[in-house]
DNA sequence: GCGACAG
DNA sequence: ATCTTGTCGC
């Protein structure tokens, strides 16, 4: 099934917490963006995967090291941080951004690349999470999310183009795991290729939507919720 | 005209 | 994402 998602501004507009300047949020997202440099990715050894749960407000992010030839997990971290922003879609980064740095930056291991649960350019303004994570620690990045934010592409065929509907131009590309799942949205962080990007997620996709160093960092934000969430256990 | 919208 | 029971399937 062919699908074309845009935004809606005045949707996100009303999202919006009092005060906060959309138009200057907007102009630093366009900036950033032309930040994104996309280039075959040299090592690729040790893949981080990041990912973020909640408990009300507060986040519970956590980084995963998988090396990605023996599938070992060499490193992990979790950290809990209060946030403040609501979730807003094309506003992620507000949200997110500064937990995942810090899951990121407590790891004992640097990683040569880095998965973020959320789009990379797949965005109205060309930075989604991972680029702006990316582009922020000047790492190469991989955007992996189990649904389209912008775009226009063919959920059903395996290597399908994500599309900007305004430009033309590739965003990504949708990729299937396997029968029975459904479709994966890949797309460049930065530092990397979007070949090399759908190469590595494929890889590591083992019998889930979602590779192993995200699915990791999944579980593992969600086990450590439960250790401060005990009366639902 | 109203509504949809990464996590 | 999170709120939530039992239930169908591999």
């Amino acid at each position: 099934m062919r699908i074309v998602r845009t935004i809606n501004e005045n949707y996100v507009k009303s999202r919006v917490p009092r005060g906060f300047n959309l138009s200057a949020a907007r102009a630093v997202q366009r900036r950033l963006s032309g930040l994104v440099v996309e280039k075959p990715l040299s090592e690729r050894r040790l893949v981080a995967g990041l990912d973020v749960a909640y408990v009300g407000n507060t986040a519970v992010a956590a980084a995963v090291i998988v090396d990605s030839i023996s599938k070992a997990v060499m490193d992990s971290a979790v950290i809990y941080t209060r946030v403040d922003f609501p979730y807003i879609p094309t506003l992620l980064s507000f949200r997110e951004l500064k937990p995942m740095v810090m899951a990121y930056k407590s790891l004992e291991r640097a990683p040569h690349v880095v998965m973020i649960d959320g789009h990379g350019i797949a965005h109205p303004y060309r930075l989604g999470i991972a680029a702006h994570f990316g582009v922020t620690m000047g790492m190469p990045t991989i955007g992996v999310a189990k649904s389209l934010l912008y775009g226009e592409c063919d959920v059903d065929v395996d290597a399908s183009p994500i599309l900007d509907p305004a430009t033309g131009d590739q965003l990504g590309a949708v990729i299937r795991c396997g029968a029975g799942l459904g479709p994966t949205f890949i797309s460049v962080g930065n530092l990397i290729s979007l070949p090399d990007a759908v190469r590595l997620a494929r890889e590591l996709c083992v019998s889930s939507v979602m590779p192993l160093p995200i699915l990791m960092a999944h579980r593992l934000a969600n086990k450590a919720k439960k250790s401060i969430k005990p009366q639902s256990g």
